[in-house]
RNA sequence: GGAGAGAUGGCUGAGUGGUCGAAAGCGGCGGUCUUGAAAACCGUUGUCCCUUUUGGGGACCGGGGGUUCGAAUCCCUCUCUCUCCGCCA
């Protein structure tokens, strides 16, 4: 959630924001619902005062003058409390379409429209050259008995997959390396619930806009996460936290849902787009200060790029462009990990930085020294996600005979075993 | 799924129509004492909104609705939590 306060002062730079970010919002709407809503606030506040005043009268009078006091006040009363229904309705209002005003980028993003106007700002390990035509993921699965797909699809339709074998336990390795290069950077591990109420969707920004991309259990008005973003941001809502508990560092490990719904026909070989995924995210919630929110974005970026560095994947940091952003993230750059059988970089970590958008929505407070009650800023990146990091290993790391060298550090995580043949 | 109890400030918990934004205790913060700390004692301590801001006003006792001049307190309704029983990894 933006600040209504904010807005007031300066409605251009709301307006500029929405357009880079390609919403559309209806801004001076909302504007003119405020100053509304503030007159209607005001006429109530001061007849209240004086309804107050009166009523603590008419235990000292009696008789024909308490009487007709009485009858006074009767009227006044029911004109007050109609205004405050009508003033509830605008509220109601007002904050519907205030929850759907994007948080502006900021200024340093790359102005865009779509993918290509991302920027490619860092470029590790060379891309793998093979001497033999190297097969992609889905071949080499097949092989080994990594995954299984077609039946996949028979249990729970399209975009749905097994994992088996050495695939099952790569993805479980890969999880618990990741969970251990957090532990040893300071992150809580958390498994949390991926079952939300829709107070911790809207709260954590993928409501209004994620509607449509995210699975519903309609009988009990729940919903199912995309990331556990949601519910570690959620974790605190409408808390007052302590300024001497930030930065708070979690570690979610959580199954993921998502529909797909808009990408139809896309990314439907293989792994890449499934409905449903195995993830370690990581989630900070610091004091408000840009700097810090700055300091700790090169920070969480820089753990992904950790893992996958150590893993040996040739891999590209992009800063992702304003149209390419969610409806509250301010900073965003994704890690792409170059992806033999696509022939091309695919996307496996984000980076996000929100400001105090995630807070606000969330009611997330801290007390800060001065006595002051401030929003946390927040922000999230991926540590793994699975399967999707495992198609850059499986195509990576192939040999001329089909078997497929396991990184090192997984070496441990796979009971010793250091190839699959 | 069946039966019952409850929802009050950071926490525990009192409060059944006006003097209640709300007792008390705990916790937090400040101070006295101490080499330091603890204990003890003293003081202080909710959130949010509006505003012509050294100030003024209003809202909030789970949500919504109602009764009343006046509701934390009475009535209706919804949600949630707890206890017991049933089912169950």
């Amino acid at each position: 959630m933006i600040d209504i306060r904010k807005l007031r002062e300066n409605p251009q730079y709301f307006k500029t924001g929405a357009q880079k970010k390609v919403f559309d919002v209806d801004i001076d709407t909302v504007l003119v619902l405020d100053s509304e809503k503030r007159k209607i606030q005001a006429s109530i506040d001061s007849r209240k005062k004086e309804l107050g005043n009166k009523s603590t009268l008419i235990k000292k009078k009696s008789g024909a003058e308490k009487e007709e006091l009485q009858e006074d006040l009767k009227s006044f009363s029911r004109k007050i409390k109609k205004d405050e229904k009508k003033l509830r309705q605008h509220d109601k209002r007002l904050r519907e379409l205030l929850l759907a005003i994007p948080n502006p980028p900021m200024d340093d993003v790359p102005v865009g429209k779509d993918e290509d106007d991302n920027v490619e700002i860092k470029r590790v390990n060379d891309i793998p050259q093979f001497s033999f035509k190297p097969k992609d993921h889905v071949e080499l699965g097949l092989l080994h008995g990594l995954f299984d797909i077609e039946r996949g699809v028979k249990a729970a339709g399209t975009r749905s997959y097994y994992l088996k074998g050495d695939g099952a336990l790569l993805e479980n390795a890969l999880i618990r390396y990741a969970l251990d290069v957090l532990l040893n950077r300071g992150f809580t591990p958390f498994v949390t619930p991926i079952i939300v109420k829709e107070e911790c969707m809207v709260g954590s920004g993928f409501f209004p806009p994620g509607r449509e991309d995210t699975y519903e259990i309609e009988k009990d008005e729940l919903f199912l996460i995309g990331t556990s973003e949601v519910t570690l941001v959620a974790f605190h809502m409408n808390e007052i936290l302590s300024e001497n508990d930030l930065p708070l560092r979690y570690a979610g490990s959580t199954t993921c849902f998502r529909r797909e719904a808009g990408s139809y026909g896309k990314d439907i070989r293989g792994l890449y787009r499934v409905h449903q995924f195995q993830k370690v995210e990581q989630v900070v919630i610091c004091r408000a200060d840009y700097d810090e929110m700055k300091s700790l974005h090169e920070e969480i970026l820089s753990n992904a790029e950790y893992i996958v560095q150590s893993l040996g994947l040739c891999y590209r940091v992009v800063e992702v462009c304003t149209g390419e952003m969610g409806m509250g993230q301010v900073k965003k750059h994704d890690i792409e990990c170059y992806m033999p059988g696509r022939g091309g970089f695919g996307e496996t970590h984000s980076c996000s930085s929100f400001d105090d958008f995630q807070a606000r929505r969330l009611r997330i407070r801290y007390k800060s020294g001065s006595g002051q009650n401030l929003f946390p800023f927040t922000l999230n990146n991926t540590a793994v996600a699975s399967p999707r990091l495992l198609i850059p290993i499986i195509e990576s790391f192939q040999n001329e005979d089909g078997s497929i060298t396991i990184p090192d550090v997984l070496v441990p995580y796979m009971n010793g075993k250091k190839k699959i043949h």
